[in-house]
DNA sequence: CGGCTATTTGATGGTAGTCAAGTACCGTGG
DNA sequence: CCACGGTACTTGACTACCATCAAATAGCCG
């Protein structure tokens, strides 16, 4: 299974020690749209994107919702969990058709313990998830809307290229505020012909001036 | 060393193994006020609280800085740090005359790499800070400066007892937002008498109170 | 006592959240 | 093919919260 091979989480595994997590893994696809975990639902697999694109945000418990990342293949969609197997506030929910490998919790573990290297790359990335959440919370603070939107979009548009297939609400979960205020933010941005928008979709039109504008970017 | 024996890092380890730590550890006192490190600096220890109180914040460009960590005996003040090595925006100070241990990264990783435990409980202490970055991202967005305070003073409560000796600016840098903005939530504290404060010091006079009105904790 | 830091309080303005009404777009089913 | 329902987008008005600036007071340490 050359997925395994381009995960961020096995890097640097043998094909024989990759062999063996394939045997241990069984998949399952999720049509647009549907839930792939709710919050609160006790971890029992450890779990990465086989295509498509997964959404994975923190819910509060008065409704509100943040998204922290925007998994594509290979990308673990829950790195504390399968440790801890406690349920958390988060959710995973499907932006396009997606198939989901899993493994159990107890295998995970066992090989985990075997094989330090994979906890050495889960270190690696829970790292990155420190770092990005803190620096959002530094920019709740100090940046106002339009400034987290385009570091939000620059952040996306090094991902994923253009056309950026999101709408509104999601990029309002993406930057911490509402969907009005990016709608309004793009308003401006689309004014200084930076950006185009469609239903559903935006259109980086000047990425190097945006870079400009944006500096340092997140992680999703 | 019996320090080594209450560190979070380093439960479950043999005597053996802690007194293995122990002989490759140095420790550093630093006087109140000091800087521990800076941000910025590459990180080439891995250092746990051995007296006293480190304050670890993040820094951003721009000079705000937002605490996220009291760091007490026996916690690890840069968890990061020293598996990747790289300079990060953070600083650490010392809030009062403080003692700190410290391990060479080339050995602590030497160490971790032999007794996988060490990094799963890594990974647990990763996976608080993440889920509490999160949370605190979500109280930007829709709690109010009392309310955060509010949850900043319990938390604090719960881990310190009563007295707390900080000062207005540092329950600032804890709840995200301005010296002045913490104090008139204070004084609106006060008058429900549920604190007293005085000069660089807050009572809590009624914690019962104080966490029926905040409900969730954050982790500091 | 003098200087420094912490606290207190007031006035002001701006950002963005909320509510609301209306428009454009898309897929579906008749 | 067209009508329709639902969703996304757009825009306006209003308001609340809070950051900012400013000035004055109080406590602590040498």
């Amino acid at each position: 299974m050359d997925l395994l091979r381009d995960s961020i989480a096995f890097r640097g595994l043998s094909d024989l020690q990759l062999q063996e997590i394939a045997d241990m893994a069984f998949s399952k696809r999720f049509r647009k749209g549907e839930s792939v975990f709710y919050p609160h639902e006790p971890c029992e697999a450890f779990s990465i994107v086989s295509e498509g694109l997964v959404k994975v945000s923190i819910c509060s418990p008065s409704g509100i919702k943040m998204t922290y990342l925007i998994a594509g293949r290979g990308e673990p969609l829950n790195l504390v969990g399968p440790f801890s197997g406690a349920p958390r506030f988060i959710s995973a929910e499907a932006l396009e058709n997606v198939k989901v490998l899993s493994i159990g919790r107890p295998e995970f573990l066992l090989f985990a313990k075997r094989h330090p290297s994979v906890i050495f790359n889960v270190v690696a990335i829970l790292g990155h998830a420190v770092d990005s959440a803190n620096a959002r919370l530094l920019d709740m603070m100090e940046k106002r809307v339009e400034q987290r939107l385009l570091k939000v979009l620059l952040t996306l548009y090094r991902k994923f290229g253009t056309p950026l297939k999101f709408t509104s609400s999601e990029l309002a979960e993406l930057a911490g505020t509402t969907t009005e205020s990016i709608l309004r933010a793009m308003g401006g941005l689309r004014r200084m012909r930076l950006i185009d928008s469609r239903r559903g979709q935006v259109e980086v039109l000047d990425p190097v001036r945006l870079e400009s504008i944006s500096q340092e970017t997140l992680w999703v």
